[in-house]
DNA sequence: GCCAACGTTGGC
DNA sequence: GCCAACGTTGGC
């Protein structure tokens, strides 16, 4: 099983919004930069976890956890020209841009802030930490996960 | 292929 | 709202 994290801005969509989904389920659309769609359309598989981080709000961090409930898949928003995100140059016989289905797992007992995560030294290599990140998907090693999760 | 201009991300 | 960082675009 592999570890990933992915950021959403919750006046967008927040791990509230994800938990009352019917199926707690929710397509991750709209990605356009292409290591996060290499990610997302080669590497994520089905059960795979995800930390769920909220960015862009009072408090940026880790809110919840989430898992891989569909793998890679064409992102068809990319060819829809009303969509937010539309891209001209994708379309259904060559899509350009992928997408996964995560689904609800549970939410943190708490915030785990980018503040608090800045100060491990067990954190150096985390990308999330890193100079100008802006990766909105990214890998997380397993003891980078288990650390986390010892924050809790 | 270079690189300046531009747009976006996202913390602060 | 500011602005640093960085990806993309397009002229040459």
């Amino acid at each position: 099983m592999n570890f990933w994290l992915m950021k959403s801005e919750p006046e967008e969509f927040s791990i509230d919004d994800l938990r009352q989904r019917p199926r707690k389920t929710e397509p991750w659309d709209g990605v356009r930069n292409y290591q996060a769609r290499n990610m997302m359309r080669d590497e994520m598989k089905i059960g795979d976890r995800v930390f769920f981080y909220h960015s862009n709000c009072d408090e940026p961090g880790i809110v919840g956890i989430a898992e891989v409930a569909k793998e890679g898949y064409p992102d068809d928003t990319a060819w829809d020209p009303n969509d937010k995100h539309y891209d001209p140059k994708s379309d259904p016989e060559t899509p350009r841009w992928y997408r996964v289905d995560i689904r609800f797992v549970r939410k943190t007992k708490r915030t785990i802030s980018l503040k608090e995560l800045k100060d491990y030294a067990e954190l150096e290599e985390f990308p999330l930490v890193r100079r100008g990140n802006r990766l909105s998907v990214m890998p997380v090693s397993e003891a980078q996960w288990n650390f986390i999760l010892g924050l809790e």
